[in-house]
DNA sequence: ACGATGATGAAC
DNA sequence: TTCATCATCGTA
């Protein structure tokens, strides 16, 4: 996907991101799997994105232009895997929380599979190894981690609320969060 | 149900 | 400087 796909609503961004593939390069060996799961965090009001604290540090990111990663720790051992949206401006990102059909390769060809899937925003950003070093990072295969359009599958998309945010006031009934449910 | 484990941001 | 909080997971 180029950085257009990127800059547009994050509703819509989470949403056409199910069914893409996950690329994860690290020293020639490819690993991919199937986004299976989103949440969509939109916007300085949403009390469930860390963007409405304002521009700090750690935030600065989500604040530029679409297209690129943003990686956190969580409950001090976990990382969490990213993508900012809109434009330049509007800080807003979509959390990746799975995928289906994992799968590596050696050749960036023959995909060999590793599990039924990997449930979990924690568990994805370990069997992936994604961590701090992709922060601020260009969504891109120089970088080693991208997304490409997925496999021909059909599926339907369910919606939700998103996880572990009841602190967050009138937003944390946001139908923000959506799964991909094979048909 | 709960503990592990540390970055983050806000208050002081 | 301290303190509460936390987009989780694995074991129980």
């Amino acid at each position: 996907m180029d950085k257009r796909f990127f800059l547009r609503d994050t509703r819509t961004v989470a949403r056409e991101l199910l069914g893409k593939y996950l690329y994860r390069e690290i020293n020639g060996i490819v690993f991919r799997g199937i986004i299976s799961e989103t949440e969509a965090y939109h916007g300085p009001e949403d009390l469930a994105c860390h963007c409405s604290k304002g521009i700090t540090p750690r935030t600065e990111i989500m604040f530029r232009e679409g297209g690129r990663i943003y990686v956190y720790l969580i409950y001090g051992m976990y990382y969490m895997l990213n993508f900012t949206t809109m434009s330049d401006g509007f800080p807003a990102a979509v959390l990746i929380r799975g995928v289906i059909e994992p799968e590596f390769s050696e050749n960036a060809r023959d995909f060999i599979p590793l599990q039924a899937k990997t449930d979990g925003p924690g568990k994805l950003t370990k069997a992936f190894q994604i961590d701090k070093k992709l922060n601020t990072q260009l969504i891109h295969p120089s970088t080693g981690l991208w997304v490409e359009k997925g496999p021909p599958i059909d599926f339907k998309i369910v919606t939700g609320k998103r996880v572990g945010v009841d602190y967050a006031g009138e937003w944390k009934d946001k139908p923000w969060r959506f799964l991909l449910k094979k048909s």
